[in-house]
DNA sequence: AGCCTACATATAGACAGCCTACATATAGAC
DNA sequence: GTCTATATGTAGGCTGTCTATATGTAGGCT
């Protein structure tokens, strides 16, 4: 997966991701391979910048938590992340749509 | 049209648009917001950097043109070209799968 | 005990491509 | 003469993704 390609999808990803269950980043990046099949592996030095980006955005609340001696911050999607993926989730239709309809014109 | 959604996407969009016919670079801007039903409207300085990349990537053959006073710069693929297109036809359809597989479980 | 791997988070700096803004020039309509 | 459409191009900024590095715990293996 060209990294390029990722760019502006990344904040759809993971609040998609966050959407049944919080999670903390570790677990995010998991889901994400697991989901996708395998194709999308995404780098920590990604994930935890964005996650952080996120959260001041007002679209994720994290929260620190214990497990045993480890610490983990755990995201939650805000109110106004939900409404944010739903805004994604459309963009997105349309952003396949418009590319998809030059790429393969005879759809 | 989100900007950065567009990243790494530009390559395959020009040359899907110079696959049937050479064209200039304004009337790539032209094809592309019409093939696209008005959703893509690329800016001149995103398209003329990107049409001088792909030919020194030997992807695109640019000529000279005069159209009365007009001078114009036409592009045609190149057969690595043509190849190009086809890998980036097979990686947009492995890339929409991978996000779509995230952002749409259901389907 | 010592080592390795998996788990878990984080930051600094590099890189690349798309954008805005600007510059230049012709053709044709009004 | 002015305006719009046509036509190309560059400089510089922005920003998000990546690589590389750093830190530390838990648990298995020898």
């Amino acid at each position: 997966m060209n990294a390029d390609a990722l760019r502006g999808h990344m904040d759809a990803l993971l609040l998609s991701v966050l959407e049944r269950e919080p999670l903390h980043g570790y677990a995010i990046i998991e889901a994400l391979r697991e989901r996708s099949g395998g194709a999308l592996d995404v780098p920590t030095g990604t994930v935890y910048p964005a996650l952080r980006r996120l959260e001041r955005a007002g679209l994720l609340a994290g929260e620190w938590a214990a497990d045993g001696g480890r610490r983990r911050r755990t995201y939650r999607l805000t109110d106004l992340g939900r409404r944010a993926l739903a805004g994604e989730r459309s963009a997105w239709r349309s952003f396949t749509s418009a590319i998809g309809s030059v790429l393969d014109p005879l759809r």
